[in-house]
DNA sequence: AAGTATATACGAATCCTTTCGTAAATGCAA
DNA sequence: TTGCATTTACGAAAGGATTCGTATATACTT
Protein backbone atom coordinates (compact mmCIF):
# COMPACT_ATOMS: atom_id res chain seq x y z
CA UNK A 1 0.00 0.00 0.00
CA UNK A 2 1.45 3.21 1.17
CA UNK A 3 5.49 2.85 -0.17
CA UNK A 4 8.69 4.89 -0.30
CA UNK A 5 7.84 8.92 -1.43
CA UNK A 6 10.80 10.39 -2.38
CA UNK A 7 12.03 12.79 0.31
CA UNK A 8 10.47 16.75 -0.80
CA UNK A 9 13.07 18.64 -1.71
CA UNK A 10 12.97 22.95 -0.78
CA UNK A 11 10.84 24.06 -2.85
CA UNK A 12 8.17 21.57 -2.55
CA UNK A 13 8.06 21.96 1.10
CA UNK A 14 6.74 25.55 0.36
CA UNK A 15 4.13 23.83 -1.94
CA UNK A 16 3.27 21.00 1.00
CA UNK A 17 3.01 23.36 3.42
CA UNK A 18 0.12 25.49 1.42
CA UNK A 19 -1.67 22.55 0.75
CA UNK A 20 -1.55 21.70 4.22
CA UNK A 21 -3.37 24.62 5.44
CA UNK A 22 -5.56 25.16 2.45
CA UNK A 23 -6.47 21.45 2.25
CA UNK A 24 -6.92 20.44 -2.00
CA UNK A 25 -6.80 23.42 -4.20
CA UNK A 26 -5.66 24.93 -7.19
CA UNK A 27 -2.00 25.52 -8.77
CA UNK A 28 -3.36 29.37 -9.11
CA UNK A 29 -4.24 29.35 -5.60
CA UNK A 30 -0.69 27.64 -4.30
CA UNK A 31 1.13 30.12 -6.68
CA UNK A 32 -0.54 33.14 -5.28
CA UNK A 33 0.47 31.88 -1.60
CA UNK A 34 3.76 31.04 -2.77
CA UNK A 35 3.88 35.04 -4.53
CA UNK A 36 3.76 36.48 -1.18
CA UNK A 37 6.54 34.93 0.01
CA UNK A 38 8.98 35.44 -2.94
CA UNK A 39 9.46 36.22 -6.83
CA UNK A 40 8.47 32.95 -8.89
CA UNK A 41 6.32 32.26 -12.05
CA UNK A 42 3.17 30.81 -12.55
CA UNK A 43 4.52 27.66 -14.67
CA UNK A 44 7.29 27.40 -12.42
CA UNK A 45 4.57 26.68 -9.17
CA UNK A 46 2.93 24.45 -11.95
CA UNK A 47 6.03 22.55 -13.34
CA UNK A 48 6.40 21.43 -9.78
CA UNK A 49 3.22 20.34 -8.68
CA UNK A 50 2.89 18.39 -11.80
CA UNK A 51 6.48 17.35 -10.76
CA UNK A 52 5.31 16.15 -7.39
CA UNK A 53 2.61 14.51 -8.54
CA UNK A 54 4.58 12.58 -10.87
CA UNK A 55 6.43 11.45 -7.72
CA UNK A 56 3.94 10.47 -5.90
CA UNK A 57 3.65 13.72 -3.44
CA UNK A 58 0.49 14.88 -4.50
CA UNK A 59 -2.95 13.64 -5.98
CA UNK A 60 -4.79 15.37 -8.24
CA UNK A 61 -8.08 15.40 -9.75
CA UNK A 62 -8.32 16.39 -13.79
CA UNK A 63 -11.78 16.08 -14.35
CA UNK A 64 -12.41 19.72 -14.21
CA UNK A 65 -10.63 22.07 -16.59
CA UNK A 66 -8.71 23.68 -13.20
CA UNK A 67 -6.61 20.50 -12.11
CA UNK A 68 -7.45 20.17 -8.12
CA UNK A 69 -4.15 19.38 -6.32
CA UNK A 70 -3.54 17.51 -2.82
CA UNK A 71 -0.90 17.04 -0.46
CA UNK A 72 -0.36 12.64 -0.63
CA UNK A 73 1.80 12.59 2.80
CA UNK A 74 0.20 14.49 6.14
CA UNK A 75 2.44 17.29 8.32
CA UNK A 76 3.55 15.19 11.31
CA UNK A 77 4.55 12.14 8.89
CA UNK A 78 7.12 14.59 6.59
CA UNK A 79 8.16 15.89 9.68
CA UNK A 80 8.92 12.87 11.10
CA UNK A 81 10.64 11.96 8.28
CA UNK A 82 13.14 14.79 7.83
CA UNK A 83 13.47 14.79 11.82
CA UNK A 84 15.13 11.72 12.09
CA UNK A 85 17.52 12.71 8.90
CA UNK A 86 18.28 15.86 10.44
CA UNK A 87 19.03 14.25 13.91
CA UNK A 88 21.45 11.97 12.03
CA UNK A 89 23.46 14.66 9.79
CA UNK A 90 23.31 17.47 11.57
CA UNK A 91 23.20 16.66 15.44
CA UNK A 92 25.06 12.46 14.92
CA UNK A 93 21.76 11.03 16.49
CA UNK A 94 21.70 12.98 19.72
CA UNK A 95 18.27 13.96 20.02
CA UNK A 96 18.64 15.60 23.17
CA UNK A 97 21.08 18.17 22.15
CA UNK A 98 19.20 18.98 19.29
CA UNK A 99 16.06 19.95 21.88
CA UNK A 100 18.63 21.59 24.19
CA UNK A 101 20.05 23.73 21.28
CA UNK A 102 16.06 24.50 20.42
CA UNK A 103 15.21 25.67 23.59
CA UNK A 104 18.16 27.45 23.99
CA UNK A 105 17.90 29.81 20.55
CA UNK A 106 14.49 29.95 20.05
CA UNK A 107 11.70 31.67 22.07
CA UNK A 108 8.93 29.14 23.58
CA UNK A 109 6.06 30.57 25.64
CA UNK A 110 5.66 29.36 28.99
CA UNK A 111 2.37 27.61 28.23
CA UNK A 112 4.93 25.72 25.89
CA UNK A 113 7.39 24.70 28.38
CA UNK A 114 4.69 23.60 29.92
CA UNK A 115 3.15 21.25 27.39
CA UNK A 116 7.01 20.19 26.90
CA UNK A 117 7.71 19.29 30.56
CA UNK A 118 4.76 17.48 30.79
CA UNK A 119 5.54 15.50 27.71
CA UNK A 120 9.24 14.38 29.66
CA UNK A 121 7.17 13.43 32.74
CA UNK A 122 4.77 10.99 31.06
CA UNK A 123 7.71 9.57 29.18
CA UNK A 124 9.68 9.24 32.27
CA UNK A 125 6.68 7.46 33.95
CA UNK A 126 6.56 5.31 31.04
CA UNK A 127 10.16 4.30 31.03
CA UNK A 128 9.65 3.24 34.89
CA UNK A 129 6.31 1.27 33.57
CA UNK A 130 6.32 -2.13 32.03
CA UNK A 131 8.03 -1.67 28.34
CA UNK A 132 6.09 -4.98 27.15
CA UNK B 1 35.72 40.19 10.49
CA UNK B 2 33.29 36.83 10.51
CA UNK B 3 31.33 37.12 7.66
CA UNK B 4 28.19 35.22 6.03
CA UNK B 5 29.63 31.82 5.42
CA UNK B 6 27.73 29.47 3.15
CA UNK B 7 25.51 27.22 4.86
CA UNK B 8 27.20 23.52 4.06
CA UNK B 9 26.05 20.98 1.76
CA UNK B 10 25.13 17.61 2.45
CA UNK B 11 28.45 15.58 1.44
CA UNK B 12 30.39 18.94 3.43
CA UNK B 13 28.79 18.07 6.79
CA UNK B 14 30.42 14.53 6.57
CA UNK B 15 33.82 16.71 6.54
CA UNK B 16 33.24 19.21 9.23
CA UNK B 17 32.20 16.01 11.06
CA UNK B 18 35.59 14.52 10.53
CA UNK B 19 37.02 18.00 11.39
CA UNK B 20 34.90 18.49 14.12
CA UNK B 21 36.58 15.10 15.71
CA UNK B 22 40.03 15.20 14.51
CA UNK B 23 41.01 18.59 14.69
CA UNK B 24 43.09 19.91 12.01
CA UNK B 25 44.65 17.48 9.40
CA UNK B 26 45.24 16.25 6.31
CA UNK B 27 43.02 15.46 3.22
CA UNK B 28 44.17 11.48 3.82
CA UNK B 29 43.08 11.09 7.24
CA UNK B 30 39.40 12.97 6.29
CA UNK B 31 39.18 10.29 3.23
CA UNK B 32 39.63 7.07 5.56
CA UNK B 33 36.99 8.49 7.87
CA UNK B 34 35.24 8.62 5.04
CA UNK B 35 35.45 5.61 3.31
CA UNK B 36 34.69 4.11 6.91
CA UNK B 37 31.11 5.07 6.13
CA UNK B 38 30.92 4.37 2.12
CA UNK B 39 32.86 4.29 -0.90
CA UNK B 40 33.86 7.36 -2.48
CA UNK B 41 37.32 8.19 -4.26
CA UNK B 42 40.29 10.18 -2.68
CA UNK B 43 40.62 12.67 -5.58
CA UNK B 44 36.46 13.20 -4.83
CA UNK B 45 37.25 14.15 -0.74
CA UNK B 46 40.25 16.32 -1.96
CA UNK B 47 38.01 18.43 -4.45
CA UNK B 48 35.54 19.12 -1.68
CA UNK B 49 37.71 20.11 0.77
CA UNK B 50 39.25 22.33 -1.83
CA UNK B 51 35.73 23.70 -2.62
CA UNK B 52 35.23 24.11 1.30
CA UNK B 53 38.43 26.12 1.61
CA UNK B 54 37.40 28.93 -1.25
CA UNK B 55 33.84 29.21 0.12
CA UNK B 56 35.60 29.99 3.49
CA UNK B 57 34.62 26.49 5.27
CA UNK B 58 37.85 25.19 5.88
CA UNK B 59 41.44 26.61 6.59
CA UNK B 60 44.46 25.32 4.98
CA UNK B 61 47.95 25.44 5.99
CA UNK B 62 49.98 24.73 2.29
CA UNK B 63 53.65 24.86 3.37
CA UNK B 64 54.29 21.88 4.10
CA UNK B 65 53.81 18.65 0.88
CA UNK B 66 50.70 17.42 2.29
CA UNK B 67 47.88 20.01 3.02
CA UNK B 68 46.56 20.49 6.70
CA UNK B 69 42.70 21.78 6.68
CA UNK B 70 40.68 22.92 9.87
CA UNK B 71 37.33 23.86 10.17
CA UNK B 72 36.75 27.91 9.76
CA UNK B 73 32.96 27.12 11.51
CA UNK B 74 32.20 25.72 15.09
CA UNK B 75 30.10 22.55 15.21
CA UNK B 76 27.67 24.30 17.70
CA UNK B 77 27.50 27.44 15.40
CA UNK B 78 26.64 25.24 12.49
CA UNK B 79 23.91 23.56 14.01
CA UNK B 80 22.45 27.06 15.28
CA UNK B 81 22.77 28.05 11.81
CA UNK B 82 20.57 24.54 10.73
CA UNK B 83 18.60 24.62 13.11
CA UNK B 84 16.82 28.34 12.37
CA UNK B 85 16.25 27.14 8.52
CA UNK B 86 15.13 23.53 9.46
CA UNK B 87 12.70 25.06 12.16
CA UNK B 88 11.60 27.45 9.59
CA UNK B 89 10.81 25.26 6.69
CA UNK B 90 9.86 22.41 8.19
CA UNK B 91 8.22 23.49 11.71
CA UNK B 92 6.81 26.50 9.98
CA UNK B 93 8.71 28.71 12.99
CA UNK B 94 7.61 26.64 15.65
CA UNK B 95 10.48 25.34 17.84
CA UNK B 96 8.21 24.03 20.65
CA UNK B 97 6.57 21.74 17.88
CA UNK B 98 9.64 20.17 16.78
CA UNK B 99 10.64 19.63 20.20
CA UNK B 100 8.27 17.50 20.98
CA UNK B 101 8.07 15.61 17.77
CA UNK B 102 11.93 14.85 18.54
CA UNK B 103 11.08 13.81 22.45
CA UNK B 104 8.22 11.82 21.51
CA UNK B 105 9.78 9.73 18.74
CA UNK B 106 13.32 9.31 19.62
CA UNK B 107 14.61 7.93 22.51
CA UNK B 108 16.40 9.80 25.41
CA UNK B 109 17.99 8.66 28.21
CA UNK B 110 16.71 9.35 31.65
CA UNK B 111 19.71 11.47 32.74
CA UNK B 112 18.97 13.49 29.76
CA UNK B 113 15.44 14.10 30.09
CA UNK B 114 16.42 15.50 33.37
CA UNK B 115 18.76 17.68 31.77
CA UNK B 116 15.78 18.92 29.71
CA UNK B 117 13.96 19.20 32.25
CA UNK B 118 16.50 21.36 34.30
CA UNK B 119 16.88 23.79 31.19
CA UNK B 120 13.45 24.25 30.80
CA UNK B 121 13.04 25.62 34.53
CA UNK B 122 15.89 28.13 34.23
CA UNK B 123 14.19 29.24 31.04
CA UNK B 124 10.96 29.67 32.70
CA UNK B 125 12.79 31.36 36.04
CA UNK B 126 14.46 33.69 33.32
CA UNK B 127 11.22 34.64 31.68
CA UNK B 128 9.87 36.29 34.81
CA UNK B 129 12.82 38.23 35.94
CA UNK B 130 13.90 41.07 34.44
CA UNK B 131 14.97 40.38 30.67
CA UNK B 132 17.53 43.44 30.40
C1' DA C 1 -17.54 32.90 -34.70
C1' DA C 2 -13.75 35.75 -33.05
C1' DG C 3 -11.22 37.45 -29.42
C1' DT C 4 -9.60 37.32 -24.74
C1' DA C 5 -8.28 35.24 -20.51
C1' DT C 6 -6.75 31.44 -18.10
C1' DA C 7 -5.39 26.71 -17.82
C1' DT C 8 -2.20 22.78 -18.70
C1' DA C 9 1.79 20.45 -21.35
C1' DC C 10 6.34 20.18 -22.74
C1' DG C 11 11.03 20.97 -23.38
C1' DA C 12 14.99 23.18 -22.45
C1' DA C 13 18.22 26.34 -19.99
C1' DT C 14 20.46 27.26 -15.79
C1' DC C 15 22.41 26.50 -11.54
C1' DC C 16 24.45 23.72 -7.94
C1' DT C 17 26.37 19.57 -5.97
C1' DT C 18 28.95 15.62 -6.37
C1' DT C 19 32.09 12.66 -8.58
C1' DC C 20 36.20 11.35 -10.75
C1' DG C 21 39.83 11.01 -14.60
C1' DT C 22 44.05 12.80 -15.75
C1' DA C 23 48.03 15.62 -15.23
C1' DA C 24 51.53 17.82 -12.71
C1' DA C 25 54.35 18.39 -8.52
C1' DT C 26 56.86 16.53 -4.70
C1' DG C 27 59.41 13.49 -1.84
C1' DC C 28 61.65 9.09 -1.08
C1' DA C 29 64.20 4.83 -2.14
C1' DA C 30 67.16 2.15 -4.91
C1' DT D 1 69.50 9.83 -11.43
C1' DT D 2 65.59 6.86 -12.21
C1' DG D 3 61.51 5.07 -10.75
C1' DC D 4 57.66 4.66 -7.50
C1' DA D 5 54.26 6.41 -4.30
C1' DT D 6 51.67 10.10 -2.73
C1' DT D 7 49.89 14.53 -3.09
C1' DT D 8 47.65 18.54 -5.11
C1' DA D 9 45.56 20.93 -9.34
C1' DC D 10 42.36 21.21 -12.85
C1' DG D 11 38.62 20.41 -15.72
C1' DA D 12 34.72 18.35 -16.91
C1' DA D 13 30.91 14.93 -16.70
C1' DA D 14 26.73 13.44 -14.44
C1' DG D 15 22.70 14.12 -11.83
C1' DG D 16 19.09 16.74 -9.72
C1' DA D 17 16.42 20.89 -8.62
C1' DT D 18 14.53 24.93 -10.27
C1' DT D 19 12.97 28.16 -13.54
C1' DC D 20 10.61 29.71 -17.39
C1' DG D 21 9.45 30.36 -22.59
C1' DT D 22 6.40 28.76 -25.76
C1' DA D 23 2.70 25.95 -27.44
C1' DT D 24 -1.69 24.19 -26.91
C1' DA D 25 -6.32 23.53 -24.91
C1' DT D 26 -10.45 25.26 -22.88
C1' DA D 27 -13.99 28.31 -21.45
C1' DC D 28 -16.23 32.64 -21.55
C1' DT D 29 -17.77 37.10 -23.64
C1' DT D 30 -19.29 39.88 -27.20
Amino acid sequence: MAQNLPQPTEAEMEILQVLWVQGPTSVRTVHEALSDRREVGYTTTLKLMQIMADKGLLRRDTTQRVHIYEAVVSEADTQHQFLSRFVDTIFRGSASQLVMQALGNHQASPTELEKIKDLIERLERDSQGPTK
